[in-house]
DNA sequence: ACAATTAAGTAAATCGATTAAGAACCTACA
DNA sequence: TGTAGGTTCTTAATCGATTTACTTAATTGT
């Protein structure tokens, strides 16, 4: 009676006495059968104990998945470590969880997508992973991709507005017209060196977030009624301790001597600030000095570092919603200015 | 040339000139064929932009599929916000990362785990899920179990060596052998509802957590020379603060009144402390408290509670090389008193 | 030089489903 | 009666791979 121990569709269509067709369409298109035919079946399966169709096998024939791979910037463990992480994942997973869409993890440290892209329908990327291959692979292989935080120009992103919040930060740190301004800026150019950058108008037009950014700081600045030289601008080619500390001890050493820095991120302003202690100004009276993003450290930092920073269970919501859409669109994401006493 | 935009282990053979029987084999099994020829297809498919078989049809053929679905007892947002959980996760994703594995969180609110089952190479269990269905599904369509601080009777699982804790901190509770016991017990019987449970020595052969953590109260109080009345134990059907406060009304009104509750969890014995308290009895003075778990409550709660605390990293990695060992066997993991002001 | 091994590669069945195209039957209408 | 249309169900191709059994060719032993 009960022959295999575990059915398939066609040994039930067999036991059954019908086709196979007949009982994938009472699983998944019952206007193609009487229904007479499909309840009898439906029961039937029931009965022998056929779950219904093999989820790997209709995966493989349909070509979705119902699972999205999350990934991560690094580790796994890194991300539930991290709160601002968790909350984010807490807001993705709120939203998939709704939808019947289940959650593959993935470390930001493998180096290959390979091993899952053929098993999802897509990707949420949270933040720009650590390895470079991985932005690569995600750009050429990936079904559907949405990015958080960078931009990976296909796809949907969500992103802060980052122009607004620049030049919102930008005006906070701004006092005077006769403030002498530097920027340092977080991947302005695609060249991987430190450097400083000229003729830095050009890049008005781009649509990387540092040149967002960069747009609110200008905006901001013209605003203030200040005139920015035409090489007070830094290129700092990854979010490093390292390359930061040298490129703020290079703006700060040079003529003239800025008393308002712009950073991209709180990293590089945490690293501006140190070098500035270092030389012996005072933060904010010799210097002011801004970030973005809203680490934890910056908050525990003396002084307290002023930044942007943004709603992160919101933004994941946001990114699984604009996941499910399939739209390809780039979201906003609420922020807020965060006071400390570095400006 | 390069004819489809997305090549198949067929499309690329024709396009060699041999078989897809061989092109796979100079993917999986070198000694298939010779290393000349296996160099060149190599050689030619990452020319032709072909990253090796794909990872579904691979999986539907093999039937495994390199993921393993961790089942949360509540949903994805609790597991990231309780820190306990994510150093379990923590733990568990190291091991896997190691092994190449995939994680997929599953919510254990779902009612389904045919969603996944198709999918997966098997579950880690975190605690019992809240849905009783979600067990019973376990049992029977998981390909490969691993339980944690729960038990279903098949596979493996890991825990916390439940008599000897419990055995330790009742011996820690109890000081004189006068004193009054009484146990609040978790999920002793199957009955699901909240009441006394008489005869209970009809227990002492039982393999679930409960009977484990019993016969070490036993042990305990029989070692400090007590007798435990026949109607000293309660048995409370899940863990929540409702169930908890009642029972704890009634053993700390019976008579005789004891001085000493042995907790099976945390939240019991806090739920005893709140109705100790609310009664006008001092702790530890009048009634001594001690429960099992150590979460973070009860280390805030005033007086602070004495409790077993367990692992939870380690318990995570434990769980996960215990998958992939395949073995079916009970790992024990670390465990220490924690010793607050409640006895 | 001839049978026996060994190596290298291929044909075809299979994993468990979906789905386009078509067969068989029934109803209806001129 | 013949044909058009509508249901209901089946046949067979397909998704993208793995693997057993088999064919050839090359090597070895005597």
């Amino acid at each position: 009676m009960t022959k295999p121990k575990s059915w398939t569709l066609k040994s039930i269509a067999q036991e059954l006495g019908v086709s196979n067709a007949t009982v994938s369409n009472a699983f998944n298109r019952p206007d193609q059968l009487s229904k007479a035919r499909r309840e009898e079946i439906l029961a039937a399966c029931k009965k022998l104990g056929y779950f219904g169709p093999n989820k790997a096998a209709q995966s493989l024939r349909r070509g979705t998945f119902n699972i999205v791979a999350l990934v991560l910037p690094d580790s796994v463990e890194y991300m539930v470590s991290d709160p601002v992480a968790s909350s984010f994942m807490r807001g993705v997973s709120a939203v998939l969880e709704k939808n019947g869409i289940n959650l593959l993890l993935f470390s930001g440290n493998s180096d290959n997508l390979n091993s899952v892209v053929d098993f999802v329908d897509g990707f949420i990327c949270y933040g720009r992973p650590r390895n470079k291959q991985l932005v690569e692979q995600l750009k050429q292989v990936a079904k559907h991709v949405v990015t958080v935080d960078f931009n990976i120009g296909r796809d949907a992103s969500v992103n802060v507005n980052n122009q607004q919040a620049s030049f919102d930060i930008a005006k906070h740190a701004l006092h005077k017209s006769d403030d002498r301004v530097a920027i340092l800026g977080l991947r302005l150019l695609d060249n991987d060196v430190l450097c400083r950058v000229y003729e830095h108008h050009e890049f008005e037009a781009g649509q990387s977030i540092a040149h967002q950014r960069l747009r609110g700081y200008h905006q901001a600045i013209s605003d203030a009624g200040i005139t920015l030289g035409d090489d007070r601008t830094w290129n700092i080619p990854e979010s490093s301790e390292r390359f930061a500390s040298i490129a703020a001890k290079e703006a700060l050493s040079s003529t003239p001597r800025p008393n308002v820095l712009l950073c991209m991120s709180d990293l590089i302003a945490l690293a501006a600030m140190r070098e500035a202690l270092k030389m012996g100004l005072s933060i904010p009276e010799d210097v002011r000095i801004v970030g973005f993003d809203g680490i934890d450290e910056g908050q525990r930092f003396v002084p307290k570092l002023t930044t942007v920073h943004q709603n992160s269970e919101e933004k994941g919501r946001i990114a699984a919603t604009l996941f499910l859409s399939k739209e390809q669109q780039t979201a906003e994401i609420d922020y807020q200015l965060q006071l400390g006493q570095s400006s």
